[in-house]
RNA sequence: GGCGCCGUCGCCAAGUGGUAAGGCAAGGGUCUGCAAAACCCUCAUUCGGCGGUUCAAAUCCGCCCGGCGCCUCCA
């Protein structure tokens, strides 16, 4: 508890203001999900960890938290043009599994990452397929309000009769129609979106259902403000997702609930900025991307990258480079090696100083940044070990990198290796020293480095 | 064409009016038979450039240069 106020930024209304919740007894959280087509990448990832930070702060304020967060399991198109490609079908067909196969499978992937990364799991993880009658009443109720109109290829949301649409984004409508590059379609602006997507005839869909308007399968702005209204109501809190979402599918979303329940769905709007790689966006659809996975393989501790992550702002981009990573994992296992250290010395008392800094940083914005370098002022600092131990922990409530629990782990040493370094030893204790170098020389050949330590010699093995 | 962001040490990155956080790397040192690991010290009079406002600017304003994102599935 602190009674230093929360300040979050507000994309809606575009600056940082004090954070208060609706209901004082609990405050809802809706996080835009993942579409699970395909793996999540580290970009994706950061976003989950900012929220996941988001979180963290809002319980370490002393607030009980309700985070919902869907999980798009129905494809929507590739593109906007009325024969684009369903990306549920199109993994389908890349890997010869069902579309319920894929998206269950992506599913679990997405969640073991996100565990891996010490990320909370929401409360309520309610997907897109289960909730089709919801989505069905939500395009109705709008429809009842006459706010859509029917196209060929499906209903549409018609922008032109909300003034302030895209109030969110700041869109400018005029501009934005003299210089649309997009296929405008059968749409009557350019603005205007799909709610619910026929079927197109002559082609059997893996996923698609009944509706009032005919076969087919919702659109993907609907499923956020059927499935947020469900569990949260219609204003809620914090409404979050990653800075690609101001643009179209928060305004979106906003639309649609401000037409049915007249609210604009939370009270704020939070945004996640991207992850770039060599100055550029990282997308699936360019085909290469960085999963964990790929870290992991590269020999890095998944936590390396939450550690990285929270070194940048989440309002600011974040660019990754191979050097910067090694860097983070590099201060991620030196600070981690002092907390175990530390915990030597005992039970000790977090430092209040440090403790109130601390709920500054995270109360501003959630200056995670600031935080670290608190964490290494913590450390290098003159405090009692067992005092530093136990600051460092109830930061770690927040920075969630898994201090409390961690211990160095002695690498498996396969037999051989154990066998030239008791020979080192041999040597070593002779003073035979050009052997002992040579037996440790073959040993780095072997990818493991030797460390001598008070309790005689330990390999690890090298990155 | 529209909306918006950014340019701070080799790399990553805080800082939005009061005189440059932090991490990594690098250099030096302690320890060590030598290393490694760990620890200690050092490391931007300067914030893309040029003007302006101000007692005071990396922070505000203007122009220029460079980079990026969204506007289309996207975290």
């Amino acid at each position: 508890m602190t009674d230093i106020p929360l300040r979050l930024f507000d994309t809606y209304e575009r600056r940082v203001r004090e954070f208060t919740p609706l209901d004082p007894a609990e405050v809802r959280l809706y996080a835009c999900g993942l579409t699970v087509y395909d793996y999540a990448h580290i970009g994706n990832l950061r976003t989950y960890i900012f929220e996941d930070v988001l979180r963290r702060v809002l319980e370490y304020n002393g607030y009980r938290v309700l985070h919902v967060q869907n999980v798009t399991d129905v494809g929507h198109l590739v593109s906007d043009a009325d024969t684009g490609e369903d990306k549920m079908e199109k993994g389908s067909r890349r890997t010869g599994k069902s579309a319920w196969e894929i998206a269950e499978f992506y599913f679990q992937a997405f969640q073991a990452d996100l565990a891996r990364l010490n990320v909370l799991p929401p409360h309520i993880w309610p997907r897109a397929t289960d909730h089709i009658a919801e989505q069905i009443d939500l395009i109705r109720c709008i429809e009842a309000k006459g706010y859509t109109y029917l196209a060929r290829d499906g209903v549409y949301f018609d922008t032109s009769r909300l003034p302030d649409y895209g109030y969110l984004a700041r869109l400018d409508l005029e501009g934005q129609q003299a210089g649309a590059r997009v296929e405008v379609g059968e749409k009557r602006s350019p603005t205007d979106f799909a709610l619910w997507k026929f079927s197109a005839p002559g082609e059997q869909r893996q996923m698609e259902w009944p509706s009032p308007w005919g076969a087919g399968f919702p659109g993907w702005h609907i499923e956020c403000s059927a499935m947020a209204a469900k569990y949260l109501g219609p204003f809620f809190d914090i409404h979050c997702g990653g800075e690609d979402h101001i643009m179209v599918h928060h305004p979106n979303e906003i639309a649609q609930t401000q037409v049915c329940y007249g609210t604009r769905l939370a009270n704020f709007w939070m945004h996640g900025y991207f992850l770039q790689v060599d100055e550029a966006k990282m997308s699936k659809s360019a085909g290469e991307f960085l999963r964990l996975q790929t870290l992991i393989d590269r020999g890095y501790d998944p936590l390396a990258w939450r550690f990285f992550c929270l070194g940048a702002h989440y309002r600011a981009k974040l660019n990754f480079t191979w050097e910067a990573l090694e860097g983070a994992a590099t201060a991620f296992n030196r600070l981690r090696i002092a907390a175990h250290e530390w915990s030597a010395a005992g039970p000790g008392t977090p430092d209040a100083e440090f403790l109130q800094r601390f709920q500054a940083d995270i109360n501003d914005d959630l200056n995670m940044p600031r935080v670290l370098a608190l964490a290494w002022e913590l450390a290098r600092g003159p405090l009692p070990p067992a005092d530093k131990r136990a600051t460092l922990l109830e930061f770690d409530r927040v920075m969630g990198l898994g201090l409390a629990e961690w211990q160095p782990s002695a690498d498996e040493v396969p037999a051989e290796i154990a066998a030239l370094l008791e020979r080192r030893q041999q040597a070593r204790r002779e003073k035979r020293w050009q052997d002992a170098d040579a037996l440790r020389a073959e040993v780095r050949s072997a990818g493991f480095e030797v460390e001598d330590t008070p309790q005689g010699p330990v390999a690890r093995r090298a990155r």
